[in-house]
DNA sequence: TCCCCGATTAACT
DNA sequence: GTTAATCGGGGAG
């Protein structure tokens, strides 16, 4: 089994955690069906000072594992619907994280779709808020493994997706010309 | 308490 | 390109 990522490797701004993740795995062990296993091919990045991220206004209980150590997952529901997977960075109190939008799938998925958009993603990956707070260093949920580390020309940046506030922020990582990405 | 609207998606025209 | 689905968070009163 592929190494997993130490605490300190999440201990860092979500702007370089983000395009760090592309290209590493999305493991989850649920009670009954087979093992997941998907490669992450598109990030976002969400800061403590960033009007678009959940943070922004300080600790709830709904945001407040943000705030929490890092290496964590943050597990919130978007437009009553959808479940999204974040990586929670930086240090406790500071509020930093990293959506995972888009994999490609590997083992245990079936469709090509399944994880091509934030909310596809978490319902691939049976996420609820019962998700909210695992730990990805040092659990067996749900984990990240080291795969290839990516040549800095294969990713590329763009506009985040979906938020109508700090929109100027190209805080949106993916892996260059990869049949995985969403949209 | 009320009320608006969102880090989305699928199913329309 | 447009819109319904669906519900909880959090700001306003």
């Amino acid at each position: 089994m592929p190494p997993r990522f130490p605490r300190g490797f999440f201990d860092a701004p979500a702007i370089e955690v983000a395009p760090a993740l592309l290209g590493q795995y999305l493991v989850r062990v649920t009670g009954d069906g087979p093992e997941l296993r998907a490669r992450i091919v598109e990030t976002e990045a969400y800061e403590p000072d960033d009007g678009a991220s959940h943070s922004f206004r300080g600790s709830t209980p709904r945001n407040r594992v943000m705030f929490g150590p890092p290496g964590h997952l943050y597990v919130y529901l978007v437009y009553g619907l959808h479940h999204c997977l974040n990586v929670v960075t930086r240090s406790v109190g500071e509020g930093s994280a990293v959506l995972l939008r888009a994999a490609e799938p590997l083992d245990g998925l079936a469709g090509r779709d399944v994880c091509r958009g934030p909310g596809r993603l978490g319902k691939a990956f049976r996420a609820d808020r019962r998700l909210d707070g695992q730990d990805l260093v040092a659990g067996s949920t749900i984990w990240l493994e080291r795969g290839a580390r990516l040549a800095p020309d294969a990713i590329e940046a763009g506009p985040r997706i979906g938020i109508t506030r700090a929109i100027e922020r190209p805080w949106r990582w993916r892996i260059a010309g990869d049949p995985w990405v969403s949209r």
